[in-house]
RNA sequence: UCCCCGAUAGCUCAAUGGUAGAGCGAGCGGCUGUUAACCGCUAGGUUCUAGGUUCGAGUCCUAGUCGGGGAGCCA
């Protein structure tokens, strides 16, 4: 007899005897033909459980099935049968139980509706549940989607550190690894500043805000590189998107302008959506009907649809002429400014209704290492850098990226234009003096996609243990 | 970090400053090839924490903790 997954059981010949194995997803009695008991069983292998159909007859029927109750842990034996109302069950010649739910009265997962604020104080257990099971599964498989994207492209798979002694990332607050004594750090003079020399690296340490400084040395050698890992930011952010700990994917392309990144971008993300259409169909079914009416309509007009693509300039007047006729904004639109997240809204949202791929924005609101654009690029009235941002909509920004300025010149004006200490830079402005090439990249931040795709509303509840101030739980 | 809201049974929520309730879930029973099952009965409470006001606080005040919505930072 056969241990079959129950996604495998759902679809096996009637007529033939398996054992499946799982936990219980609910237990519904009969008195119908001597007595007899509906299990609903799930192992995580699909959406949908599989009835196991256990009769009075089977001995341990009144002191252990009749007793089940959800998540306990169970295997049976049976033979595949025909549901009177369509689809296999399996008419059981065994039932073991692995594993009872101690005291059902406060089993924390209950055969009932949940908040997902409630659940997500469970979370070694809400998984369990159709949402979370969904969630895990379609992580899954946008995971497995990345990497078989890039590689049919050609593309390799950088592994950049996950502590960096590097301070010139500049992509936010880090969090410090360090081996010293908190109690009592050595220090330079008694009173002075902490040694950092007498620390486990030599120097001060982080966990890395981004690979992409490090993955732009192998795109440098490589031509089409990408990394996709755990990056960790130490801000004090309390929103529905953003996490301390998130994994992202940052592509980077060589010999490629920003135009081509966006082109790369778009592609992208529709590979990842047609993929989980596909391979996941049970769960994004659900995801449609409970989490959000309307979900696969919508990532079908976004397959269906081109990318809005418009500069940051043009984006403004839009902007100023929706003003004009009439709307209202909490927060002033100037070219300079950055876009606050109602204007992306709007125009994402409400103007465009569409994934909008913002271009070109003023040098003075991006990073040192975008490339400068030539003067009067898409008539602006100042400086403009070769940045792109992907707006979608639900989320807004989903996508960060730019042309990286591979003249060394130009780099070095910016880096002393932004008060950063050149000395740090020694490895990276080396790419520039050393067969320096036109490239270009983004990051993408996978729990943001996880939230487009399915539709769930807080991105705590799209990674497995969410880390967040004050939340490191589990 | 800022603004607003909230915390009462396992869960979701009620309760004029005056005896803490319901629905769901759970247990027991009934009914039924059931599938968001249905009907009846029963059990279930340190009202987030620490102070304060009051004859009396779930309710009012102060502080804190945690959660939600929005903003900022960003992916």
């Amino acid at each position: 007899m056969s241990w079959l997954p129950v996604s495998a059981a759902r679809k096996a010949p009637v007529g033939s005897t398996v054992t499946v194995k799982g936990w219980v997803r609910t237990r519904r009695d009969s008195k119908a033909d001597g007595g007899l008991s509906f299990i609903a069983l799930h192992d995580g292998s699909c959406f949908d459980p599989i009835q196991v159909v256990a009769k009075a007859d089977l001995p341990n029927y009144a002191t252990e099935v009749a007793r089940l109750t959800t998540h306990c842990a169970i295997e049976a034996d049976g033979e595949i049968v025909q549901n009177p109302k369509g689809g296999n069950e399996i008419a059981a010649s065994a039932v073991r139980v692995l594993g009872l739910v101690d005291d059902p009265d406060h089993y924390p997962i209950q055969p009932k509706p949940h908040t997902m604020e409630y659940l997500r104080e469970v979370a070694h257990l809400r998984v369990r549940t159709n949402t979370f099971g969904a969630v895990a599964r379609v992580r899954h498989c946008l995971s497995m989607a990345v990497h078989r994207f890039f590689h049919e492209r050609g593309f390799f798979w950088v592994h950049t550190p996950i502590i960096t002694a590097s301070d010139c990332e500049g992509a936010g607050q880090m969090f410090r690894v360090s081996t010293l004594d908190m109690v009592n750090p050595p220090r330079q003079s008694p009173q002075g500043p902490i040694d950092y020399a007498q620390d486990f690296f030599g120097k001060e340490a982080h966990l890395t805000v981004s690979g992409q400084l490090n993955v732009e040395t192998y795109c440098c050698a490589l031509t089409n590189v990408y990394t996709f890992g755990p990056t960790f930011r130490a801000e004090n952010s309390n929103t529905s998107r953003h996490l301390a700990e998130f994994w992202m994917i940052e592509p980077e392309i060589a010999f490629a302008d920003l135009a081509a990144d966006a082109t790369l971008a778009e592609e992208f993300i529709k590979y990842l959506i047609k993929t989980v259409l596909t391979e996941r169909a049970d769960d994004m079914k659900f995801f449609d009907e409970r989490i959000e009416k309307g979900l696969l309509a919508r990532l079908q007009h976004v397959l269906d649809t081109p990318f809005r693509r418009l500069s940051y300039t043009e984006a403004i007047a839009v902007l100023e002429r929706a003003i004009a006729g009439g709307k209202k904004f909490e927060f002033p639109v100037k070219w300079g400014a950055d876009l606050q997240s109602e204007h992306e809204r709007f125009l994402t949202e409400e103007h465009f209704k569409q994934p909008v791929v913002l271009m070109n924005y003023p040098k003075q609101i991006k990073a040192f290492y975008m490339r400068l654009n030539e003067p009067g690029t898409d008539s602006a009235p100042g400086d403009t850098v070769a940045a792109m941002d992907v707006l979608v909509p639900g989320i807004g920004e989903i996508i960060g990226g730019s042309q990286r300025e591979e003249r060394l010149d130009r780099l070095d004006a910016r880096i002393a234009e932004m008060g950063l200490p050149a000395e740090n830079y020694g490895w990276y402005r080396d790419l520039r003096r050393y067969g320096t090439v036109p490239h270009a990249g983004f990051g993408l931040g996978f729990e943001r996609l996880m939230l487009f795709v399915t539709g769930m509303q807080n991105i705590r509840d799209v990674i497995p243990f969410p880390r967040a101030p004050k939340q490191a739980e589990f």
